[in-house]
DNA sequence: GGCGAAACTAAGCAAGCGCTTAGTCAAGTT
DNA sequence: AACTTGACTAAGCGCTTGCTTAGTTTCGCC
């Protein structure tokens, strides 16, 4: 033992291995279906097609599979967020384009958005604190948002960390109800319907 | 054995038992805690201060418990909501009123509310049934609330159901972020600023 | 064609799970 | 005093869990 590295998972796991994509659609079907303590790792092995033993080649825990997916998953929901408020021309734009599209984001990604959301709690609390600074670059993109809305005179806000706290609400129970085919509602109707009940939220003046 | 009838626990647990009573705090916590599959009998029952085997005097099942905490919860919530609704004066009075009473809720009761909205889906497909028409009812409430807004001109709403939808999505959201002691929030100012938020949501012209 | 590495499986271990069984004990009831 | 009833526990059953171990197969490389 001493200092020989103990046989760990390469710490990131190849996105272009098909069978590590093939466990990570496995794993977001169970959880996101399931909840994370109610899906066995058999069963995440058996939809990807594999033995039991399979998914240790693979990933260190279940939890670190938990762990892949939130990280992933948040990281491309900021991603997405960021490069909306970058293309907006004022607070108003920003402020609809952003909230459109996490809204259409969390439709479309439900299951990731279901994990990232609601299995939060069950990651070991040094994955937590990690995930939680993602968490915050997404929180405070709309943050600025509205405060410079606000600066502008464009939003009439009273506060604005709990305005912006409840448009992110409002978006992220999405992945709560949203399922696919249901009751005529599509990620596109939802981005649309999302990005005007924000500017409602912040009492734009000018509406789109 | 033949026909005599099987021991079952009594169909609705007795509120005045003191030791039902524990089992349901017991249990309201663990489960709003760690989430329902993480949640073991054995905590339960330790945290009533009953052996393992004490939880089965008065419940069926883990699962029982899950559902009559489930039930006793809508119900609450619904009745709340119904007797806010009740003593209003207009569409405008009664959205903020309901938005409001449901807001505090949530963060008064937010154990029971984030079992309420969040392990609904453990719950078995009959008991899933039961409390989805309580559910319904309370959606009904706001879906009406805002249809009467609309028709008295009060309020200016493209589709109902997606707005009534969005006012409760704000509210239920609640449960997931809040705790008590976090940044200087409390049940009352979270009720304060939701109700006027919904308000916002329909385009009320009258403010509160 | 011999070798090492990587991907995978068969088998199974130790621990923990929900729940049951058999029994104790205290408080009525007759 | 004898019996019933209801709340509770000690012990543990049968099963499932996350994960490991020991081994097989496949394949690129010299």
């Amino acid at each position: 033992m001493l200092s020989t590295v103990t046989a760990q998972t390469p710490s990131l796991p190849a996105h272009d291995n098909p069978t590590v994509v093939r466990l990570f659609e496995a794993a977001a079907d169970a959880f996101a279906d399931k909840g994370f303590h109610a899906t066995t790792t058999r069963d995440i092995a058996s939809r990807a097609g594999l033995s039991p033993a399979g998914v240790y080649v693979h990933f260190a825990s279940k939890e670190d599979l938990l762990f892949q997916l939130s990280r992933v998953g948040h990281v491309a929901a900021r991603d997405a967020l960021a490069a909306a408020a970058d293309e907006a021309a004022s607070p108003t734009d920003a402020l609809q384009e952003v909230i459109s599209e996490f809204a259409r984001w969390h439709a479309e990604q439900h299951q990731i958005a279901r994990i990232v959301q609601y299995e939060f709690r069950h990651l070991s609390p040094d994955h937590q604190r990690e995930v939680l600074t993602l968490r915050r670059e997404i929180d405070a993109v709309v943050e600025r948002i509205i405060a410079e809305g606000v600066a502008s005179g464009e939003f009439d806000v009273e506060d604005t960390r709990a305005t912006a706290l409840a448009a992110l609400s409002l978006v992220v129970d999405v992945a709560r109800w949203y399922h696919p085919g249901i009751k005529a509602t599509t990620p596109e109707s939802i981005a649309q319907s999302y990005g005007a009940l924000a500017l409602r939220l912040v009492g734009a003046r000018r509406r789109a």
